[in-house]
DNA sequence: AAAGTAAGTAAGTAATTACTTAATATATTA
DNA sequence: TAATATATTAAGTAATTACTTACTTACTTT
């Protein structure tokens, strides 16, 4: 039963991850099966012998991309207790160039999914979005009632701190900017988290 | 002379603002020539008089949204002498989010083409982006040597400050964050402002 | 009013699309 | 080894695609 089941897999993973490389460089309507068949090295057919459609191939990679997602574990639950916000902060941001210099399909295959409309795109944001945004938002809330930062709305703090880097990164990645004069990342973090320490310490 | 060109660019601005809408929603490969055609209330053939390829049309579409883009009449300009940071960049952000909100298909348009690899979105995206970095850029730069501001590269600073409330509009009209709990644009830009003037004042 | 030009159309084209079918090869089990 | 189940394939399908063609209608200019 394993050795059929690494058999079957075999194949149903050579289409999905062609497709996934496909998918997050031309998007879905931009991808042929045929594109994809030949990609994974097998036979079109195949395709929707492990997928119904089209479509369902899309989603079977959303869920895969959703599933291995190793939660990004978050060097907050590491550092929280320290409370030296400078580290917690740069390394969450240097995480956040990390995770998407790692896998470079993600970021594209996000947003296709999100501007194509894809039925399982809002989880996909959610897994990858919405549980940092929680977590960061309820470490704000914390150190705000530590007395450490103002008295601000966490939740808009944890969004300007993500904003500021997220789109960093989306401008760097989506948008190819040249790259001649491009910064290291490790200063860019540096200073996003310099500008937004400052701006929300006591 | 002016009778026919107000006639000619009739259909050519009805195939042009059906394409726009379209393209807008679904993408290049999403949209068929059919369709566009259809909600232009025009033959298909025409498209192909006005425009040699579907692809030469889709250029013509970010040529006019480059061209008609107001420069953003950018608050800079207007206050820019008043050194009123706070109000500068209030201003800005509203006028950021107002862009959008204006035109609807901008941002999706901006991503499609981005994602999809038109030879145009660079120019797109410069338009746009670039050139509203370059001025805040500048601003900043002033403002560091006039000893208002710490000595920070002033080029991350501006791309930090439009980076917490592009990414903050991106996520609100690309994913269409759940409108429950939205919190009022003034809100969003009077948090930013104030933990970013905070976090590069002296 | 004649001639010329541009706008508009119906009916096509060849190529490509997602998806199917029916048959063959390969492995597993009895 | 025979029987059964599964993996793989070549060759299709009908529908749709971007784009063309050959023609008619409407307007402008002389």
């Amino acid at each position: 039963m394993s050795i059929e089941q690494v058999r079957v897999s075999k194949t149903r993973d050579k289409i999905l991850e062609a497709a996934i490389g496909l998918f997050a460089e031309k998007g879905f309507n931009g991808t042929t099966t045929k594109e994809i068949a030949e990609k994974a090295g097998v036979n079109e057919a195949l395709i929707f012998r492990y997928f119904s459609t089209k479509r369902d191939l899309y989603g079977a990679i959303i869920e895969k991309k959703i599933q291995e997602d190793p939660k990004i574990e978050l060097p907050l639950e590491t550092f929280k207790e320290t409370k030296d916000d400078s580290l917690i902060f740069r390394s969450l941001g240097i995480r956040m160039f990390e995770c998407v210099e790692k896998d470079p399909s993600f970021l594209r295959l996000l947003h296709f999914s999100a501007l194509e409309g894809h039925e399982l795109s809002d989880m996909f944001f959610d897994t990858y979005v919405q549980h940092l945004r929680t977590v960061l938002s309820d470490y704000i809330e914390e150190r705000i009632s530590d007395g450490a930062f103002k008295n601000i709305n966490p939740f808009l703090a944890a969004r300007a701190f993500m904003g500021m880097l997220t789109n960093y990164i989306i401008v760097k990645e989506l948008f190819g900017e040249k790259k001649k004069k491009r910064i290291k990342k490790e200063d860019v973090v540096e200073t996003f988290v310099k500008i937004f320490l400052e701006g929300i310490k006591n």
